[in-house]
DNA sequence: GAGTTTGAAACT
DNA sequence: CAGTTTCAAACTC
């Protein structure tokens, strides 16, 4: 786990924790900051909270990427596939080197690909056609409003510039 | 359930 | 970088 998480890569992912990582994993849960009614999860959301919270995710339904890019949300949420998967071809198990190796890609490709992912919404939408008040706007998915950082246009989802 | 729309991720 | 394609979820019917 911890080889090939480093390779060549300590500088990238110098403030990622590999404990976390392996926690998430094993018990396919995130930390999130904010309530979520969210289909994808299962829990109940009742209770708002600024504090971390962990959530499950109910599973996906990846068909051509074997659940190795972050289009697949159990992958991008640092969690393996489960059985609510109805994933094909799932490559994100335990112990696959495919696997290993699409962690590394990923962080390649972004060196901050795991610490954004559509159910934390850090850096805001880019919304264009959905005015930010649909569930394709990853702000109004997460229940909060737009933001500066967002670059939406015609954003419906109080948008304070 | 099938088909369409959407915006992020991936690719060129 | 920007433009295009791919992808899976959200949505519509
Ligand atoms: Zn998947
Ligand atoms: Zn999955
Ligand atoms: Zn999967
Ligand atoms: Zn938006
Ligand atoms: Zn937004
Ligand atoms: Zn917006």
């Amino acid at each position: 786990m911890e080889d090939h998480l480093n390779f060549s890569f300590s500088e990238n992912i110098s403030s990622f924790k590999l404990e976390d990582f392996e926690s998430f994993e094993t018990y396919n849960e995130i930390p999130i900051q904010f309530d979520i009614g969210k289909d994808f999860f299962e829990n109940d959301h009742q209770e708002k909270t600024k504090k971390k919270k962990k959530i499950k995710l109910v599973g996906c339904n990846c068909m051509k990427t074997k659940c190795l890019k972050l289009y697949c949300e159990c992958f991008a949420n640092k969690m393996y596939c489960k059985k609510a998967c109805k994933c094909r071809n799932c490559n994100n198990c335990a112990n696959y080197d495919d696997r290993d190796k699409a962690v590394v890609e990923a962080f390649e490709r972004n060196s901050a690909a795991f610490e954004h992912s559509r159910y934390t919404c850090t850096r805001g939408c880019n919304c264009k056609f959905s005015e930010c008040k649909k569930k394709y706007c990853s702000c109004f998915l997460n229940g909060i409003s737009c933001t500066a950082v967002c670059t939406c246009e015609n954003c419906k989802n109080i948008k304070i510039r």
